[in-house]
RNA sequence: GUGAACGUAGCUCAGUCGGUAGAGCACUGGAUUGUGGCUCCAGCGGUCGCGGGUUCAAAUCCCGUCGUUCACCCCA
């Protein structure tokens, strides 16, 4: 048992039964993403680091103590991409795509890769759905990705989720306000913990994410940067408050909302669910008009999102009952006797071929067992094959859900099962 | 990286005061020699995470270790 090899800590298997409710999840987010103008990016699993130690920023803790980083064959340092957006900035640039009409909107569905310690909601390799767009700085497309991420948990039934809204402000604002944050944050550097004196040291805005009793005290009288924003952030962030309302979208402001990466400017977001216990964020982002010039490409502002597939289907089991099922065979077919197992196998073949779901026993079960497989498994007809039936040209064509049972004329039978496929779709 | 709880059959778990293991579900067969779901009977299935210690005797007590889970941190 020592040597029992299993899936590596905080990475999981995908199985069969499980695989329903995930395709159903992600067929309607592409369906959302569809309306609102999304075009699917897949990029590499892994990038160059410096993609991300440059665009998510040294200061963070994915760059710091969470990337899965690996020096190849060719002594190129690589690392399996963390997370979505400086792929996505990367690929935009590379392609040339600043050429093409603005803003340019993709979405995506990717595995993401995190040394984090593992927990409820929270593994190394996660998926998580996206979207950026480029190439715009109206604040109406901040309000759109948000609205698409609000239909995105609409549409596939999620309830309890709440919305909070912050700015970060951006080139112009940030510096006075981050010195007005340092100069108060040093002068109350006593009543803070020794966390926040790492923070007051590497991010000066997560302090307000620390929730030691005495910090939270400490930073209800901390400068807001909603107070400290440039006209221009001002404005943009109250034509995203408007364009929420038109969307009819709830939210409320939260001054202390920061998030961990250091590319974000001006609109920032986040989705809760009250049912996820500690990491409740299911989704969140923002704006980030600095990135792309910081991976080397020409200035180009964005704004985008990523929410976690894994909390998503999480949060749906503890709160719905009602979530798609995997679908079994349509049909079973039955040999009664060891001598019609052939015939068995080439009804099957022939159901298949003509678009039927048909399965039959491969583990030579009893007549009784094959009955057992057929209605365990979900088939809504069993097709049974004996002497009789095999001497005659005939199946017998059973209904597992009424028991109703009738021999037809094989291709009667099958004529029957095809339909019954046809209008189960 | 820190803390806590928990590791017994494929799954969920029980196992008293230490006496070398049980149930339910699942799986296979039978009751019904050509008929499923319900019921009943039987069968299959475990080096009690691993290593060491105490003891006549350890799933049980002690130490270590690995793993899982939850929480901190951070995020999706």
């Amino acid at each position: 048992m020592a040597d029992k090899i299993t899936a590596p800590k905080g990475t999981y298997d995908i199985l069969p039964d499980e695989q329903a409710v995930r395709r159903w999840v992600v067929a309607r987010a592409e369906d959302v993403f569809r309306r609102y103008g999304y075009g699917r990016l897949d990029t590499p699993m892994f990038e160059e680091t410096a993609l991300f130690s440059r665009g998510v920023g040294e200061s963070t803790d994915i760059v710091r103590k969470e990337m899965y980083t690996f020096t190849d064959l060719g002594g190129r340092s690589m690392t399996l991409r963390p997370e979505g957006t400086a792929p996505a900035a990367r690929a935009y640039v590379e392609h040339g795509m600043h050429t093409l009409p603005q803003p340019v909107k993709f979405w995506y569905h990717w595995p993401m890769f995190r040394y984090e310690s593992p927990q409820s909601g929270r593994y190394r390799q996660h998926y998580q759905f996206g979207i950026e767009a480029f190439g715009s700085t109206s604040p109406a497309l901040d309000a759109e990705a948000i609205g698409v991420l609000e239909a995105l948990y609409r549409d596939v039934g999620l309830a309890h989720v709440d919305l909070r809204i912050n700015s970060m402000g951006c080139r112009q604002c940030r510096p006075a306000y981050s010195a007005q944050l340092h100069a108060f944050l040093t002068e109350h550097r006593s009543d803070l913990c020794s966390e926040c004196h790492e923070r007051t040291r590497l991010n000066p805005l997560r302090t307000f994410d620390c929730k030691v009793p005495g910090c939270v005290h400490v930073m209800d009288s901390a400068p807001r940067f909603t107070d400290y924003l440039c006209e221009s952030c001002e404005t943009h962030h109250s034509v995203v408050r408007d364009h929420l309302a038109l969307q009819s979208i709830e939210y409320t402001e939260d001054h202390r909302l920061v998030r961990g990466m250091d590319y974000y400017t001006r609109t920032t977001f986040e989705f809760q669910s009250a049912v996820l216990g500690a990491q409740s964020g299911v989704g969140g982002g923002g704006r980030y008009d600095d990135l792309v010039e910081s991976i080397g490409g020409p200035p180009t502002p964005g704004v985008g999102f990523g929410t976690g597939v894994e909390r998503i289907l999480l949060a749906l089991s503890r709160s719905r009952d009602d979530l798609p099922r995997a679908r079994g065979p349509l049909a079973y077919v039955v040999a009664i006797n060891d001598s019609t197992r052939r015939e068995a196998f080439a009804l099957v073949h022939e159901l298949r071929t003509r678009g039927v779901a048909a399965e039959l026993d491969y583990a030579s079960r009893s007549l009784k067992g094959q009955m057992k497989q057929a209605g365990r498994g979900g088939a809504r007809f069993a097709l049974l094959l004996g002497d009789d039936e095999v001497a005659a040209g005939e199946v017998t064509l059973k209904d597992l859900a009424t028991g109703e049972e009738r021999s037809l004329p094989r291709t009667e039978a099958a004529a029957i099962v095809v339909r019954a496929e046809v209008s189960a779709e």
